[in-house]
DNA sequence: CCCCAGTCCTGCGGGC
DNA sequence: TGCCCGCAGGACTGGG
């Protein structure tokens, strides 16, 4: 599932690789279909091996470690992706991995069980020409109130619809979206160019609380079990979910409505009719 | 610009 | 109990 939270714990959960230097990048042999890494794992060891791991960065939904030689090893978890420092939840699927020395960490390792993930070697050019400000929105950390409303103002697409769109804000996805609108109190089908500055001003501090607090419990490990934190331990989370997954449940917040699943853009999307109501209440 | 469906994979839960 | 289908955190592509 990784979105922001579990990304950033990935990323913080991979610092002690910091000062180590790369012996080997390895593709790990695993029965499954292989993982794309770009360029080659020959070319991609040749490239790295030596080089000293300077710091640690996320682009979006990406840990990015960048290296002394001004290149970026960029691994994309998408649904399934993990980074760990010892050892695999199962090695069957543990596709890649950094063999280190001279660190606090031995090894980083890249498990994904679905395989949609990929890991790339890019130059700082191309780093700057995948992730710029024109293919990756802001992060989703940083965003105000107005960045929301110049970026996403005059879309008419649904706000819950618009928040998934990286190219405007960059780390929320379909889990923190409907999160993120509850605590706003904003209907996640209503146009974006319809929201008033007070509900940008809910969203932008929404986006906030919401993906701090979920950093802070280290993501959310669902029912499959799937995520886990560079150790190989469970988000927390999950336990703290406002409407994610609980369609026929009571809303936490409001506790006499239910909460209802509608799909948008073919994926779920979880809300309180009450607390998130489609009109705008009448004032007085 | 926006929207939608399909695609990449594997595993799991629900329904029959 | 067992099988089959649909669905799942993401992101990209092609067509309308």
């Amino acid at each position: 599932m990784p979105e922001l939270p579990e990304v950033e714990t990935m990323r913080r959960g991979v610092e002690p690789a910091v000062g180590a230097r790369i012996v080997a990048a390895e593709r790990l042999p695993s029965p499954r279909k292989p993982i794309a890494i770009t360029p080659g794992i020959a070319d991609f060891n040749r490239r790295v091996e030596g080089a000293k791991i300077a710091r640690t960065a996320r682009a979006g939904k990406r840990v990015v470690l960048w290296t002394d030689r001004a290149d970026a090893i960029v691994f994309e978890p998408r649904m399934t992706g993990l980074l760990l420092l010892d050892e695999s939840p199962d090695a069957v699927y543990a596709r890649f991995r950094l063999r280190l020395r001279g660190g606090r960490a031995k090894q980083v390792i890249f498990w994904d069980r679905r395989g949609l993930g990929n890991v790339r070697l890019l130059s700082e050019r191309q780093f700057a020409e995948q992730f710029g400000l024109d293919r990756l929105g802001p992060d989703a950390l940083e965003m105000t109130a107005e960045l929301f409303r110049q970026r996403l103002g005059s879309s008419q697409r649904a706000i819950k619809v618009a928040l998934l769109d990286q190219k405007a804000v960059a780390g929320i996805g379909n889990l923190y979206a409907s999160e993120i609108l509850h605590l706003a109190g904003v209907h996640p089908a209503r146009p974006c160019r319809q929201l008033t500055g007070r509900q940008w001003e809910a969203i932008a501090k929404a986006t906030a609380e919401v993906l701090e607090l979920a950093i802070r419990y280290e993501g959310s490990t669902l029912s499959d079990g799937t995520y886990r934190n560079a150790l190989n331990k469970e988000g927390g989370y999950q336990n703290r979910h406002r409407v994610y997954d609980k369609a026929g449940k009571p809303c936490p917040r409001c506790a006499d409505r239910i909460i209802e699943r509608i799909v948008q853009a073919q994926r779920s999307t979880f809300f309180c009719p009450g607390c998130q109501q489609k009109r705008m209440a009448a004032r007085g």
